[in-house]
DNA sequence: CTGGTTTGGTCAGCGTCATTGACACATTTT
DNA sequence: AAAATGTGTCAATGACGCTGACCAAACCAG
């Protein structure tokens, strides 16, 4: 593979987006554009690297992202119905039919009929998914605490409230539902 | 997979966000795994609403994220060859011919040969291609701004440095050479 | 100049993960 | 009894990755 990039010049002359002449105010907002610039490459990067880990081990099972977090969430929520981890997910049940089927056939997720409705599906990790679900999430937590590590935790708690600033109101009140103690 | 801490149900529902209660080993251990399940979380909440309002535009053009990336790292480098972009993309060129195609037939991203090596294809956005791409800049830049103003200007700086954490070896020679002042 | 490498393009096929629409079934609610 | 809800499933579609194979143009080294 290509090492890294030629410098092979640009043949534009990068025309300036509006054609503002220059000026200080100018200048100001030129950073802030940068800024921004610089936030969408470190989540493109950031996210893909953060999700590579685990994408391998989910591979070698032929399994993918969909698995692993079907897995994540209801390890997280033992006991949840499929349509609160359609909420959470955000996508249809068929979709979700797709991934969760064989994670029940073969015995990652178990099914409880619920005792309150019997409608519901109580989904739970077996032994076999907890243990899965520990190995996917030991990966990325090497990763994540290395990250941490170099950050410092001044850095961590930004970055904890930049991420949740970047969720919207949906997925701030899945969040809060998800960390809520039980009981 | 470890045997660990049967994480189904802690007995000790005492996972109160605020700091530590309790100094002992195994709680510093427990807290310790918490934040990092939420750390997944806000990666993956975030990551999608931050990608949601692009993802709106480019449907209604018939397009998909793969297009916006191309779009976005064009626009950064203007000038690339086609190889670097596979390079910063990680994807091979059959995937990039799909969508890198597509653009240049419509006129959103032009080609022109390059001097030095005539082989190499380098890539710039049209004004259609720029104004395209500074549509969807906008929609996320309203987004990320009012995440960042909601965090303050500490919790950014944060942010950016687990970020980059987050990120390999690759992709921060990547993102470095991205960020490279032209001339 | 010739032969090998690099850059890029393209065909053909496959897998994952999402979509929509339609329908079925059990259970709960009205 | 009828309506609404929770879940499952069939069929078709599309976006976005992948591999393998092969080709052409251009560059580069002997």
């Amino acid at each position: 593979m290509p090492a890294m990039p030629e410098r092979t010049d640009a043949p534009t002359a990068e025309p300036a987006a509006t054609g503002a002449p220059v000026a200080a105010g100018r200048n100001l907002l030129f950073l802030r554009e940068e800024e921004l610039r610089l936030a969408q490459d470190l989540l493109f990067f950031g996210y893909r690297d953060f999700t590579a880990g685990a994408d391998q081990i989910l591979a070698e099972l032929g399994m993918g992202r969909a698995h692993h977090r079907v897995l994540h969430f209801v390890g997280r929520r033992p006991g949840i119905t499929v349509g609160a981890l359609l909420g959470i997910l955000g996508i249809t049940k068929q979709s979700l039919a797709r991934v969760l089927t064989p994670l029940v056939e073969e015995e990652y997720v178990h099914q409880a009929t619920g005792r309150s409705d019997r409608r519901q599906r109580l989904l739970s990790l077996t032994p076999k998914g907890q243990a899965l679900e520990r190995r996917l999430f030991e990966r990325q937590r090497e990763w994540v605490m290395r990250a941490y590590r170099e950050a410092g935790p001044t850095a961590v708690e930004g970055f904890r409230r930049v991420m949740h600033g970047l969720m919207g109101p949906e997925a701030r009140a899945q969040l809060e539902w998800l960390e809520r103690p039980k009981g």
